[in-house]
Parts: structure tokens; sequence; C-alpha cells
RNA sequence: GGGGGGAUACCAAAGUGGCCAACUGGGGCAGACUGUAAAUCUGCUGGCGAACGCCUUCGUAGGUUCGAAUCCUGCUCCCCCCA
């Protein structure tokens, strides 16, 4: 078993666990911080280790494939390798990207045929592909190919959009068994709940996906412009339903608050772009509330970007010097406000693990919930 | 001393009788961002007002005209060339 759950708790369907990885171990709940082509935007790797002590990053099948394409991995011998990154790396499929670059392809039961965002160039994708390509990549998750059903769609579309998801599911799982780890090290394949907002489709995507027995099971499709609480109720939903002893991932949310109700519902990993690109905007996450640094009234405020922060840049920085950068379009500035922003989240995500092992987490969500969406 | 060009909002710059409170950039102010085609995008930026709108503006003082940033005259200032 690669997954261990270390406490539950009693008030919430919050657990704190550990997954082991050939790589290290990853205890849960866990943010893990959105590296797309093989980089964190703005933050080094030393950074994300000795600093803000990420355990797990992600990567992406599409936009690595492209560029920088296949035959440079292997000869770098894989993702780890190549960006120096020897801890967890979870690589995304590519389905998000038959979301959000929805008019650069076409899709049908075989697969999904791209054109290159980059050069127009054309590439098929297909369940059994993907597997090969993060193969490639080594990451130590792999995930199926999906499609990320935008939101909002009518029952119809969202089930065949789900049947289609689960079809690929049994083509990647297939072809899974015919291949191999490269590089000696275990890679988990987690597939994907779909089924927009629909309850019943939902339940049945789950059930699909639960029977399967992958060793950890992703929860896609949220967090696309659907209303937050239709959100919650999804995940309450599958929650119900996934295998209890497996990790929950819960693809690409969310906001701080977003992150906790998720938590509290059972959920055990997260990933998101919304502290590196809000942070590289000005917008900081901070443990008095959310600021926009580029705002006037930062402009001689010379107190430290986060007297709580828990990034070197917290307690080395004022705010006034941040806004500053923002200002000037300095490019140490979005690096500042992402690794804060990072830190943040990631402090967030330890601080939630503790409370739960504590007993204190529900109490504890609340306050911050409420701390976390007010604007200072 | 002679000749020529110019003065538009915070800056630069378009506009040369009505569609002008005035294009566009910059600057300024604010907002958005959820498995990253984003270090990106959007809105506002003379005053008052939520808005219809009203009021005051294109160096300055007059004038022509139903109507002037735009045409005419005086004045002030700036730039270029010749001496």
């Amino acid at each position: 078993m690669h997954f261990k759950i270390d406490h539950t708790d009693t008030e919430t369907s919050a657990r704190t666990g550990v997954l082991k990885t050939d790589h290290g171990p990853i205890e849960t709940p866990v943010f893990m911080p959105v590296g797309t082509v093989a980089s964190v935007k703005g933050i080094h790797q030393r950074d994300l280790i000795n600093d803000i002590h990420a355990r797990i990053i992600l990567g992406n099948t599409y936009h690595l494939f492209l560029r920088p394409g296949m035959d440079i991995m292997k000869k770098a011998g894989g993702l780890h390798a190549f960006m120096a990154w020897d801890k967890p790396i979870l690589t995304d499929s590519g389905g998000y990207q038959i979301f959000s670059l929805a008019e650069n392809r076409k899709l049908n039961a075989e697969g999904a045929e791209f054109r290159s965002h980059i050069d127009g160039s054309k590439h098929f994708f297909t369940p059994e592909n993907v597997i090969d390509i993060q193969r490639t990549l080594g990451s130590d998750i792999m995930m199926a190919l999906d499609e990320c059903t935008p939101y909002p769609s009518e029952y119809k579309l969202a089930k065949t959009s789900m049947e289609l998801t689960h079809s690929w599911l049994d083509k990647g799982l297939k072809h899974l068994k015919n291949t191999a780890s490269l590089y000696g090290h275990h890679q988990f394949y987690f597939p994907i709940v779909q089924g927009s907002t629909y309850n019943d489709l939902r339940k049945i995507s789950a059930a699909y996906v639960a029977e399967k027995n992958c060793e950890g099971n992703a929860i896609g499709g949220l967090s696309v412009g659907e209303p937050t609480e239709d959100m919650y109720e999804m995940l309450e939903v599958v929650n119900g339903i996934l295998p209890i002893d497996k990790p929950r991932y819960l693809m690409g949310v969310g906001t701080p608050a977003n992150i906790l109700e998720a938590i509290a519902l059972g959920t055990d990993m997260f990933d998101c772009v919304m502290p590196t690109r809000n942070g590289r905007n000005g917008m900081l996450f901070t443990s008095e509330g959310i600021i926009n640094i580029r705002n006037e009234k930062w402009k001689d405020d010379f107190t430290l970007i986060d007297e709580n922060g828990h990034s070197f840049v917290d307690r080395t920085y004022s705010k006034a010097y941040l806004r500053h950068l923002f200002v000037s379009k300095e490019m140490l500035g979005p690096q500042i406000g992402s690794l804060h922003n990072l830190a943040f989240y990631l402090w967030l995500v330890d601080e939630a693990r503790r409370k739960i092992q504590e007993g204190l987490f529900k109490d504890w969500k609340k306050e911050m919930v409420l701390k976390l969406s007010t604007r200072i």
C-alpha cells in the first residue's frame, strides 16, 4: 500500500496521510505548485525545496511534448533529471488543454487531435500515447487522458463527455500494463472523475473510477466556472464514493478557501496556478487577507510583506519595496509575489494537516475561510 | 537684425469650422486571474454626478461666425536657419 492515512478528523471528512513515492513521501493534504513547462514560473528549484518545502510539483504532457519534445526528454533522462528536481512530479495528461485550447483540437473515440499553439503542427493524443509520453517524462504520478467538460454543459453533452473519458480510461489502463517505467522508479496512474455539475453523472463516474482500483483518484472538471457551492456539492458526492484509503486529488483547485473546504470534504491533493499567476500579477494572499500590492496605499508602507509569512521574501522585503518593483515592472516583483503566494499556500495546507491531527480543524477552518476572503 | 516653424489634458502627440471633453501612446488609478497559449488581460483617467446631464478647457487678449482647438489680429514664450 502506497498511501497510508494516519489521522481522520471526527467533525469533518478531513484526514491526513502519507503517499509514498520513489522520490520521497508526500504528506497529505498537499498543495502541488504548477510547473507546466518544467518550471514553476519565476521560482528556482532551490527555493521550492529549501525555502518553502514543496514536496511535489506538476508538469504538463501537452506542453512538454511540444517543447522541448520527447527526444530531448529521453536524452535528458527524464523530467526529473532535465529540470534538476529529484522530488516527486505529477504530470497532467493534456486533458486540461482539451478544455483550454478547445479551438485547436478535435475529439473522437480514439483521442484528441491538437494543432500546436506554438507552430500549428498537428498532433494526435490518445489515452495510450499520453502514457508513453509520461513514461518518457518519468513522472511519479501519471494522469489519465480525460476530457475536462466545460461549464455549463447540457446534461446530454456532459454525459457523452463523461463516457468518452471513461472509455479513454479503459484504453489507458489496458495500455498501462504493457508499458514500464524507463528510469527504475514506480509511476502511479490516476484516473479522473468527470460528470460536470450533475449529481447522478458524478456518482456514475466516481463509481466507474473507484472500481478500477488505481493507487489514487482524481476529480476533474471542477472550478471551470460553476458556482462554488456546486463544486462543493459535487465533491461531497464524489468523495462519498471514491475509496477512502486512496488519495483524492482535486484538479486545478483553487482559492485558499476552496482548498480548506475541499480538505474538510475529504480531499487530499491540490494544484492550482492561482498562487503563481496571481502572485505574478500583484495579488497576494497573506495571513491578514488578500492584498493588491500595486495599490497606491502600499507606497509608503514599510512593514514586511507578511510578518507571519513563511518565505524568506516575507521576512526580507517591505510592502513599499515590493509595490515599487511591480510599478517599475522589475522582474523581481513577480518573482517575490509568486514565492510569497506559494509559501502561503504550502503553509496553509501544512497548517490544515496539523490542525486535523490536533483535532482543531473545523473551528480553525471556519476562522481561516473568513479571514482569507477579506480584502485589505 | 532678417526669415521660418511651433504652443492641445500629468507627459508625448493627433485633430485644422459643427460628428470634440478632444484619436493614440506613456504615466496614474482600479479590477480580473482556479489540472498556465497569461510576468497577461480589462476598465477609468478635466470638474460635479449612480446616471440622463450640467459646468470649465486646446499659450494669452480680442475679433469673425448661428457655431472656433481649428479662421483673423495683437501680445507672451519656445525651437530652427541666416546675419
